[in-house]
RNA sequence: GCGAGAGUGGCGGAAUGGCAGACGCGCCGGACUUAGGAUCCGGUGGGCAACCGUGAGGGUUCAACUCCCUCCUCUCGCACCA
């Protein structure tokens, strides 16, 4: 009688693979639902954070199927990328080798828990037969003109002799593997994916998501994409040729322009140094402020600091000279990489401007105030008149933004413009183990795509890891060559491979399609099958994997193989998981077995100090293995811990104890079923109430089923269906012995019974099998249509009202359903813990909410 | 700095503007038992009480965890967005 999960789990995890009960047919018989969960890298094993979103997907996904829906739940695998290339640099393992071992390893775990999923759509993106198509679209995409190539700035570790990660970078500027060498910034001809040309559409886009999507998302992608009108301004240099162009939100300011700023990396900064011969000290400056890590440059602490370049331009309205400075906060990325500097209405210019005793000229000024350049504590950055300005003096400054830009269109030195904070998508990566790029350089013909028909490029995988530095296809000599398409000249193939975003922005296409080996996706199908319904993942991915798919899907749909506007109806993102953190005074973070049940650290026996819950991460050592988990009380328990613990996009707090609660629960379940075997298996079916205990079982059922469905269907609320669940067992258990085989309850009973396993299914659907079974059923539980709730069942015989006096709690009625105020109203008034309180008072008001509160306002 | 969130018992968390603390953990008590760290049953925000209690302070309302304003603290994201 006792519950001993793995006595069964694996079991019907075979009898559901036997039994086909996951897979999805092509053709759609019934209403459709693409459930879909960001798939993973395969790192190795699977921790926490993934047990968390695969069950709430399979939740959704299994839930769905017994409402009826064919279901479509997929899985696959990231599997180009970094860590597999570190592992072969420190281990010697080929990368291809380390992950699809990671790969199975994983796969078992996830059967381990039991997760629904069509396993025959599976793939892996580094498998040829994946990559192929991808290279297909880019080949779509150079024709089209969204690829392109263009230098761009890369870390550089000449140690490495490779091009570095953001995150491979140390803080202070050095390479992580090489702690000596000092990161440079080397600029490279880069594939680059024109996303920019879908900004205002992907902005656009978010009104057919609202509702589906959380909000907070929405505002965060609105914020990455960052739409700002304003204007290009031409600056002529001073006495010379050319000109400098800057983007600026604040036309209306241009006559308080007084100096320029530009980004350190501008090639004009060197340029100007070089004419005035202020080389050295200018190129010190370049120097120290390129090689600081972005984060810190980007951050608030930074000071702003600059240097004249020794280059001037003119203020093409006042015709005055200005000094141009290179300085730190300025982006190269972002606009045109210079910036007119206005220092009486911008705070970082202002403060600029005081450090390096430039003017500062009031341009604009509140209204009926005045405002004086020497007597500001702070630039005025707020709406007014224009002052100082031409012929626009006198004018509302959001009317002269407007004016101001017209001026400049019609005098050809300026335009209107629309700047997105979004940039166009770098692709191309400097490493192996990723996605050729397929294309040829040749000497003659230049960049030649490789023909349609020789795809794929496969990467070679017969390499050896005996080379240190640099991306190891650079050395396949045998490889590299080829001749060229176009001149059959001698050529050379391109050596980058894609960025994995690449694969990510369209697995969920071909989960549809995973087989076709004719084109990369069938039109029909995916009409049929898109889009996704419900996609779960982590909010880590709310910007770009997110926004590179999107764009991804809207590019496919105008090559007219991927249909609708918007690749994901609803998304979930959800919480991380995090654990208290253990640490020892002398050995540092500990896993929690290295902690003796008394808190002391097994090593040294010293006291660990428990820090607050953090993200479950190795390096901080407060993490649970999900086989360990899984091993000790079964996956039901891992997954029905992960749904209670907190509704899905909060950060959910890992408690052993709280395990141990969920463990306990599924105990409470298994017994009270597998005791009362044999008394429901001779029950019969439900026929109509036999008596007020049937009558109190069957309301207790039917208001559990109701609300259960609501909160997983409407709300995304499991961790209170779960609640709900759990007090429908309380009840269950508090029922007399007798009456689980007295012909006036035992059917009630057996009802109760089979609907509570039935909603269990989707949370815990191991152990519903098993005593889906047990009473005497033969198909699969997780087949079963989602039970009907019976309202007339669940209608309740008595309502409660509540009685405030003066909004205090002073009483609780009992009344009839049907009840009408004035029943309601003179059962109050002579209730008499009422007229304890109004007794000689003056009743001022009286509020009545149907059938739950009376106010009543007394004076 | 900008952006997005969150602050409710000892803990995780419940609560369409309508009984604050459902459910679970922990703790306390009881039953069963040779035994209990199993299981079953019950209790459990604070206060002797009137009452007081949802980060702090204001406001709207008959009624505020919920809506509005000001502030504090914490978490997450970021590419100083000109």
């Amino acid at each position: 009688m006792k519950y001993k999960p793995q006595s069964f789990e694996a079991g019907w995890q075979e009898r559901w693979e036997a039994d086909g009960a996951f897979r999805c047919r092509d053709e759609i018989e019934s209403p459709k639902y693409y459930c879909l969960e960001m798939f993973p890298y395969p790192s190795g094993r699977i921790h926490m954070g993934h047990v968390r979103v695969y069950t709430i997907g399979d939740l959704i996904a299994r839930f769905k199927r017994m409402r009826g829906f064919q279901v479509l739940h997929p899985i696959g695998w990231d599997a180009f990328g970094l860590p597999a290339e570190n592992a072969a640099h420190r281990h010697g393992t080929h990368p291809a080798r380390w992950t699809y071992e990671n790969i199975d390893f994983m796969r078992h775990q996830l059967k381990e828990l039991g997760i629904s999923y069509d396993w025959e759509r599976e793939f892996a993106t580094c498998s040829p037969e994946y990559y192929r198509w991808e290279q297909l679209f880019f080949l779509w995409m150079i024709r089209d003109g969204l690829a392109y190539r263009k230098r761009a700035l890369l870390n550089w570790c000449d140690e490495c002799q490779t091009v570095l990660a953001n995150e491979q970078v140390n803080r202070d500027g050095t390479c992580f593997i090489h702690d000596q060498a000092r990161v440079t910034q080397r600029e490279l001809d880069q594939w680059f994916l024109g996303i920019t040309k879908y900004a205002d559409e992907l902005l656009s886009g978010h009104e057919e998501l609202r509702g589906g999507w959380p909000e907070n998302i929405l505002e965060m992608q609105r914020n990455w994409i960052g739409r700002s009108e304003g204007a290009e301004i031409d600056f002529p240099l001073a006495g010379g040729e050319g000109k400098i162009t800057v983007f600026t939100t604040r036309p209306d300011t241009i006559y308080g322009a007084t100096f320029m700023s530009m980004a350190p990396e501008h090639p004009l900064v060197m340029e100007f140094a070089r004419k005035a011969g202020r080389e050295a000290e200018v190129r010190s400056f370049v120097d120290r402020v390129a090689g600081q890590d972005r984060i810190v440059r980007s951050s608030d602490e930074l000071e702003k600091e600059g240097i004249f370049t020794g280059g001037y331009c003119v203020n093409p309205v006042t015709g005055k000279n200005v000094p141009i400075f290179a300085a730190n906060f300025v982006l190269y990325e972002y606009g045109t990489g210079a910036v007119m500097a206005v220092p009486a209405h911008d705070q970082r210019d202002f403060e600029f401007a005081k450090k390096y005793g430039l003017p500062v000229v009031v341009v604009v000024r509140p209204e009926g105030e005045e405002l004086r350049a020497e007597t500001m504590g702070a630039a005025y950055e707020g709406p007014g008149l224009m002052v100082d300005s031409g012929p626009f003096t006198g004018r509302g400054n959001e009317e002269g933004k407007r004016e101001v830009t017209l001026h400049f269109e019609e005098r050809g030195i300026g335009r209107g413009k629309v700047q997105y904070r979004l940039r166009d998508w770098g692709v191309s990566r400097q490493r192996y183990w990723g996605c050729p790029i397929p294309v040829i350089h040749c000497g003659k013909c230049g960049i030649v795509p490789v023909p349609e028909n020789e795809l794929p490029v496969v990467l070679p995988e017969n390499i050896a890891y005996t080379r240190e530095k640099g991306n190891p296809l650079a050395a396949l000599e045998e490889w590299i060559r080829v001749s060229c398409p176009s001149c059959k000249g001698p050529a050379r193939r391109e050596t980058d491979t894609f960025d994995t975003f690449f694969e990510s922005s369209w697995y969920f296409l071909r989960y549809i399609d995973p087989k076709n080996d004719r084109e990369p996706l069938d039109p029909g199908k995916m009409k049929a099958w898109m889009p996704v319904d419900q996609y779960v993942g982590g909010v880590e991915h709310a910007c770009m994997h997110l926004i590179y798919a999107r764009f991804f899907h809207k590019y496919l749909r105008d090559r007219g193989l991927a249909p609708g506007n918007e690749p994901f109806k609803r998304l979930l993102s959800q919480g991380m998981v995090c654990m208290a953190t253990l640490e020892c005074p002398k050995h540092g973070w500990r896993y929690p077995e290295e902690v003796e049940a008394g808190g002391n650290c097994r090593q040294c026996g010293e006291k660990v100090e428990v820090g607050r819950s953090m993200k479950m991460s190795k390096s901080k050592r407060n993490v649970v293995e999900p086989s360990a988990l899984i091993g000790k009380y079964g996956a039901d328990t891992a997954r029905l811990f992960s749904l209670f613990a907190a509704p899905p996009e909060k950060d959910l707090d890992w408690s052993e104890q709280g395990v141990e609660g969920g463990f306990r629960f599924l105990g409470r379940v298994y017994r009270l079923v597998a005791q009362r075997e044999n008394s429901i298996r001779a029950a019969g079916a439900f026929r109509g109430d036999h008596g007020e205990g049937s009558r109190r079982i069957r309301q207790v059922t039917h208001r559990t089923l109701k609300k259960v469905t609501g909160d997983v269907e409407e709300r995304y609320h499991f961790n209170t269906a779960i609640s709900a669940i759990m007090e429908m067992v309380n009840f269950l258990y508090l029922v007399e012995d007798p009456a689980w085989d007295s012909p006036e309850t035992a059917p009630a009973l057996r009802e109760a019974v089979e609907i509570l396993l039935l909603m269990l299914s989707p949370f815990a659907p191991h152990i519903s099998e098993e005593l889906w079974e047990k009473i005497g059923n033969a198909g699969l539980a997780c087949r079963q249509s989602w039970p009907q709730a019976d309202s007339e069942a669940a209608r309740v015989e008595e309502i409660l009202v509540v009685v405030q006096i003066n909004g205090k709690l002073r009483a609780r009625i009992t009344a009839d359903p049907e009840a009408d105020e004035e029943e309601i109203r003179a059962k109050v008034l002579a209730d008499p813990r009422v007229r304890e309180h109004i007794d000689g008072k003056k009743m001022k008001k009286l509020v009545y909410v149907p059938k739950k509160l009376v106010n009543i306002v007394v004076g």
